[in-house]
RNA sequence: GUGGCUAUAGUUUAGUGGUAAAACUCCGGUUUGUGGAACCGGUAUCGAGGGUUCAAUUCCCUCUAGUCACCCCA
């Protein structure tokens, strides 16, 4: 420190982690609200683990390379591995497989928190990042696949959004796995094909061509046939009222986990390329702290791409002060103004007050800035009077009202 | 992690090898018991460090951060 001791501190936050300033946060507050308010309209609970985790929890799933390069890991003073979370899928499985037997199933759960990903930031990208993760467990049937689906639809439809506005894609990680490796030369070239055809988009089709003939000796053929699985997850989908569903070929997920149904549900914003959501039935997960499988579908979003989708659309909510009232003084002491202000709140109001001995416009100024809905002026005058004029700072509108009916007057705008 | 681009006041931007300009915002003041207006004043070690030069905000290098592409996307 003593070096340093004339450096000043820069106020940057931490690369790749934000800060959240009230207009931010109540984004935030928006977003996990809308969440919340959705999934609970399904009947799920929520259920929350801690920040950190044993760093073999992920090892165990994804290997030694992304827990080093991809993750903050670190070892505590007692000599532990440790690393603070990239996503919820392991712990959550690790919840479920600690209670197999005193749980009872079918659950359905969720949770909204922070993960942490060592990555390099960009648009749609952060370190620090806060999820929505939903989770059906104990349920092997295409119900559960179609009730999901229909969760991150009802959640897009609950910011707002039309069906226009996004598209959700489904496919069979099955299905891909045995169509593709029956073209390959070997089973072991999976992964290798796999990345190939998630970047069909980004590289020409010569480009294409010539490193599928290293892999394969047969044509690369997009075009595989849903199976009887898809079909009737997306009629089902459609008996539901949800047509912005399509069955896409040679859509994967990263992760290798997935058993059956995967889905991604993408803006049709070109401005925001990242997918959604993501997720789908990963039946074999809970095998990996022993005992049996437990069949189960879920999916994750994050609230950076949340955000920049409701930005594109103008959806976002105008912000507005916690306040209701915002009570200006003019030249009244701090008792009377703190006094009165404690009579109101007990009404059930949410009340500012000035506590400034600044002018009387710059008072109603900063109400105005901070989106308080009506202001009053509080001076002798109104004391003596025990009458304030009330004022509904949006529409501009008066009226006279004595103080104790302020609230009553609030509550029936 | 690799490569490209960018960095000037709180914000958006101008500008120059001779230590910087505008608009808006913000803060303080004058006038006005109500969001306004007018006027006055204030706010920049030109991202950080180093080099070239008599002189660097300007040119060069490194770093940091942002952004785009790659990678990855659990």
């Amino acid at each position: 420190m003593t070096d340093k001791s004339n450096k000043q501190l820069s106020t940057d936050p931490y690369k790749g982690v934000r800060d959240f300033y009230p207009e931010d946060q109540a984004i935030q507050n928006y977003i996990f609200a809308t969440w919340r308010k959705a999934v609970e309209s399904f009947g799920y609970n929520e259920y929350n683990t801690s920040i950190l985790e044993p760093a073999e929890l992920y090892r165990a799933k994804s290997g030694e390379e992304i827990v080093n390069e991809q993750t903050y890991t670190f070892t505590d003073r007692g000599e532990r591995e440790v690393t603070l979370r990239p996503e919820m899928t392991p712990s959550v499985a690790r919840l479920v497989a600690a209670k197999k037997r005193e749980l009872s199933f079918p659950l359905r759960w969720y949770s909204i928190q922070n993960f942490f990903r060592y990555e390099r930031p960009q648009r749609g990208r952060v370190r620090e990042f806060w999820q929505l993760n939903c989770d059906m467990f104990g349920v092997d049937s295409t119900s559960a696949d179609v009730e999901v689906i229909q969760l991150a639809y009802n959640i897009m439809k609950s910011f707002g959004a039309r069906d226009g506005d996004f598209k959700i894609y489904i496919n069979n990680a099955k299905l891909f796995r045995e169509n593709i490796n029956g073209k390959l030369l070997d089973t072991e070239l999976f992964p290798k094909a796999k990345k190939l055809i998630d970047s069909i988009q980004k590289i020409s089709k010569e480009e294409f061509d010539v490193e599928w003939s290293k892999i394969s000796n047969q044509q690369f053929d997009r075009s595989i046939a849903a199976n009887t699985e898809i079909e009737t997850i997306l009629s089902q989908l459609k008996m539901l009222g949800i047509e912005n569903v399509e069955y896409n070929p040679i859509l994967t997920r990263g992760f290798d986990y997935y058993t059956g149904t995967v889905f991604e549900v993408y803006d049709t914003n070109p401005e925001n390329r990242r997918a959604l959501f993501g997720g789908g039935r990963f039946d074999d997960l809970l095998s990996l702290f022993g005992g049996e499988k437990v069949p189960a579908v879920g999916f994750g979003m994050g609230d950076v791409t949340m955000r920049d989708f409701l930005e594109v659309r103008g959806l976002l909510p105008q912000f507005t002060s916690p306040a209701q009232l915002y009570i200006v003084n003019a030249g009244v002491s701090a008792e009377q103004l703190l006094t009165r202000a404690t009579e109101i709140r007990e009404k059930g109001i949410r009340v500012a007050t000035d506590l400034t001995t600044r002018k009387i416009g710059d008072q109603i100024k900063k109400a105005v800035k901070d989106a308080v809905e009506f202001v009053v002026v509080l001076g002798e005058n109104e004391i003596t009077s025990g009458e304030v004029s009330i004022k509904h700072l949006a529409s501009e509108k008066e009226e006279k009202v004595r103080i104790a009916e302020i609230a009553d007057y609030i509550k029936g705008f």
